[in-house]
DNA sequence: ATCGGCTCGCGCAA
DNA sequence: TGCGCGAAGCCGAT
């Protein structure tokens, strides 16, 4: 089902005639489980229209590069095959998001798109309500309760946010039904230049191709179900027991597929509590709590991604009266970046992440807090550890990363004992590493 | 191995 | 206004 909350006009265009209902794909880069998807395929059959879906192709996005167009395009080629099999016309345009929908805006007599909380995002779905001729509709499919209905404001931590979730989560937590478009959509003629979404697409496009692609992870829906599904069956019921420790794999790598919209966070929540696993409990607290929680953050916090708006008083404030205290160890971004420090367990996680796209959930607290320890400024350390996440891992830019580098600063936590440089904000240090885990098959299992 | 203290502020009870 | 308690810890005491 489409809750009615998950449904929000844009701009207050009176109904027009057209040729077709558009669906202008952004963020849920998906054919499951994507409420707008449903909600377009069921105004297009409601008003006798065939539906075309829309998607602009732009190598002009911030931050990205080969690495990320690579898993992207292997998505969306994905997507392409799965509408064209449903009888839906996918028109896939270089051009930036908002002005591809725009160009096909004009014969429509709606407009439906996804939902995304970055600024650019925003200010994409702000233009294309503001010139389309036509009504827009914003439907909110990633998330498993929609982002105003669990809180009005900025929330502080995970514990204020989470009886807010929970309070939604039974209600929102309903299976959504595919509808078959009443007309066929793919002969139609739409005097376009299309591009054939295919990783030889990429060839013609001037982008950052130093980071290049991982084999660790493919895009596409069929590998992220492929994953859920042998974590489900073989990691969920140790969830709770093992998903921190760095040398195994018990985590679901949803992450970069969640990114890009791939899979949809309530699709796997179902999934996952249909198996009726011991793990369900700290899985979903991961999945939709702590995931929403950043979702929040973006929404609420217009500079969610700058040291001085996204890290809380408290935090910037003991940060500052540290400033001055020395540092035993100093690096730039060049020596970060290259995974050149002292601590082999930093350069392991370093690595990890320019070699597979990923970085394990908990050494990238670790690998955060290091960051913090090693640069002049508690800013620098926040901008360089925003940038090298943003470049290399393949959920980067995402409002979890956000979240996440901040978290690292002291957003969304709590003060610990006073120590040097980091105030009251939570240290962590090596040690805690190998007392709790066993680091040395971390090392090689990053170097193997 | 286990435990308390560290330290701030939100949100609820009163 | 008071009070309990918290996104993943550390450290020293027992």
């Amino acid at each position: 089902m489409i809750h009615a909350q998950r449904v929000m006009p844009l701009n207050d265009r009176p109904p027009v005639t057209g040729r077709y209902v558009l669906y202008w794909m952004q963020q849920a880069q998906r054919t499951e489980y994507n409420h707008a998807l449903e909600y377009a395929t069921r105004q297009a059959n409601a008003l006798g229209l065939p539906l075309v879906c829309v998607f602009g192709l732009t190598d002009e996005f911030p931050e990205t590069n080969l690495r990320h167009y690579t898993f992207m395009m292997q998505g969306l080629a994905e997507v392409s095959d799965a509408l064209a099999e449903r009888g839906i016309r996918f028109v896939m345009l270089r051009q930036a998001p908002d002005s591809a929908a725009l160009r096909l805006a004009s014969d429509a007599a709606l407009l439906v798109t996804d939902r995304g909380y970055l600024r650019v995002q925003v200010e994409w779905r702000r233009r294309v309500a503001e010139a389309a001729p036509c009504p827009v509709m914003q439907v909110e499919t990633d998330v498993v309760v929609p982002v105003e209905v669990v809180s009005d404001k900025e929330e502080y931590a995970a514990r204020t946010i989470r009886p807010r979730i929970h309070k939604h989560l039974l209600e929102y937590l309903k299976p959504l039904a595919q509808t078959k478009p009443m007309h066929d959509s793919t002969g139609l003629d739409l005097d376009v230049e299309d591009l054939r979404p295919s990783l030889a697409t990429l060839d013609g496009l001037s982008m950052d191709r130093t980071v290049g692609p991982v084999s660790a992870f493919t895009g596409g829906g069929a590998e992220a179900r492929r994953l859920l599904s042998e974590f489900i069956a073989e990691k969920l019921a140790d969830y709770d027991e093992l998903r921190n420790d760095p040398s195994l794999d018990f985590v679901s790598h949803m992450g970069p597929y969640l990114h890009f919209g791939q899979i949809s966070p309530l699709d796997i929540a179902l999934q996952v509590i249909e198996a009726d696993s011991p793990g369900e409990e700290a899985f979903i607290e991961e999945l939709v709590v702590r995931r929403e929680l950043s979702m929040n953050l973006v929404r609420y916090n217009p500079g969610y991604d700058t040291y001085e708006a996204a890290v809380p008083e408290w935090a910037r404030r003991t940060l500052a009266a540290h400033q001055a205290d020395p540092r035993e160890y100093l690096y730039d971004l060049e020596h970060l970046e290259q995974a050149d420090t002292h601590d082999e367990y930093w350069n392991a996680a370093q690595n990890e992440m320019l070699r597979t796209g990923k970085m394990h959930n908990y050494m990238r607290m670790y690998w955060g807090k290091k960051i913090l320890e090693w640069t002049p400024t508690a800013r620098e350390g926040f901008e360089i550890a925003l940038n090298l996440n943003n470049k290399y891992s393949l959920d980067g830019r995402d409002p979890n990363s956000f979240a996440g580098v901040a978290w690292c600063f002291g957003k969304h936590d709590r003060p610990w004992q006073q120590r040097d440089i980091f105030g009251t904000v939570r240290y962590m240090n090596a040690n805690g590493l190998r007392r709790k885990f066993d680091m040395d098959a971390y090392l090689r299992k990053v170097d193997g």
